[in-house]
RNA sequence: GCCCAGAUAGCUCAGUAGGUAGAGCAGAGGACUGAAAAUCCUCGUGUCCUUGGUUCAAUUCCGAGUCUGGGCA
């Protein structure tokens, strides 16, 4: 199997340290890390996305991170065509891919073959349902694509007023249902996917949270998010909508005081983190490390290492 | 030492006109195909502080004790 192209993945829900270990793994592999985060992807969220710092960057080329301006909206669809640039770009310089984030459905699109190009956004028509919704209830909506693909509505919950609507979108410009997610799904041919999990107990991983996000407000958070409002972004930007961003900005509003936003922020990103396992638990081929177990890193390294290669042969 | 008020879910508390109890927060599980750090669904048994008494029946009423607040000495 040997010469076959690879990529390695090393996926864990946020805090549990990917960042270092994507790193440790790029040098041990001769690689070059893709990222696959939502929010580090975009430029000048560099405190509040808890962005690899200058000295990690150089450690190993980073790609994907700080490239996307926070203004524009993005998508997973844009994700899967630039992240598979890099990819091949890296193939062809003779490395080796190392893919790192907890994004789920980035990740997807790069496992499998996901093909996002038949069904296009339409902007107007997802304000016109989100506005039939508010003044019709969520229930009409989702009548409405009761009648266009049933099998869909069956899936969707009513209020889920977001999934309902691209649905109906996918149905009206495709004239067929939005496939399910499970059933479908075919590992991509276009290079072997070895899927690395990092996980930790889940008491040891909160406490990283809650002390991460501490030093991401003395490293100046809040100033972060002053100077990306001065830059124009507001609540509604897409990017503005990530943890860590949106309480600031309440805050900032007067909603409520510094406590309670960390607070909130905390708390966020515990329900976020046991989101990403929920999603992550799924790859049925997915070989987990949990790092509470291991006295060091270099000895949790080290099996990870000899799990890639003896996956490599 | 005396007086008053509390003691119920991990936390804050509600409640039972006596028939073994429920909200918020925290927490847990799940879903996911162009917003994904987004969006959405589901989940509440706990010596009702301990102990005597009254009662068919006490977490609930009465007594004592313990602890915690507050006040007075």
């Amino acid at each position: 199997m040997s010469g076959e192209k690879a990529v390695i993945f090393i996926a864990g829900p946020t805090a549990v340290g990917k960042t270092k270990y994507a790193i440790e793994v790029a040098k041990a592999m001769g690689g070059e890390i893709v990222s696959a985060d939502s929010m580090q992807i975009y430029q000048y969220l560099d405190i509040g996305s808890a962005k690899p710092t200058s000295e990690e960057l150089a450690q190993a080329k980073h790609y994907l991170v700080d490239e996307i301006d926070p203004a524009v909206q993005f998508s997973a669809a844009e994700y899967q065509l630039l992240a598979k640039a890099y990819i091949n770009q890296i193939f062809g310089a003779g490395k080796m891919p190392v893919v790192s984030g907890g994004t789920g459905l980035y990740l997807n699109s790069l496992i499998y073959d996901m093909d996002f190009s038949v069904m296009p956004r339409q902007e107007g028509f997802r304000e016109m349902l989100e506005k039939e919704a508010e003044e019709l209830g969520v229930n009409y909506v989702h009548d409405k694509l009761k009648s266009l693909d049933p099998d869909a509505a069956e899936r969707i919950h009513p209020n889920n007023l977001k999934k309902v609507i691209r649905a109906i979108e996918v149905f009206q410009s495709t004239g067929e249902g939005i496939r399910e997610f499970s059933e479908s799904l075919v590992e991509t041919r276009d290079y072997r996917c070895i899927l690395i999990g990092l996980s930790r107990d889940r008491a040891e991983l909160y406490q990283r949270i809650d002390q991460r996000v501490d030093l991401l407000v003395q490293a100046g958070l809040i100033d972060e998010v002053k100077s990306l409002l001065d830059r124009g972004l507001t609540e509604d930007s897409l990017s503005m909508k990530g943890i860590g961003y949106k309480e600031v900005i309440a805050y900032l509003h007067g909603e409520y005081d510094l406590a309670e936003a960390i607070r909130l922020v905390k708390r966020n990103t515990r329900h976020y983190a046991k989101r990403q396992m929920t999603w992550l638990r799924r790859y049925p081929q997915m070989k987990w490390f949990n790092l509470s177990e291991y006295s060091d890193d270099q000895l949790a390294l080290n099996a990870i290492v000899k799990s890639i290669r003896s996956d490599l042969d």
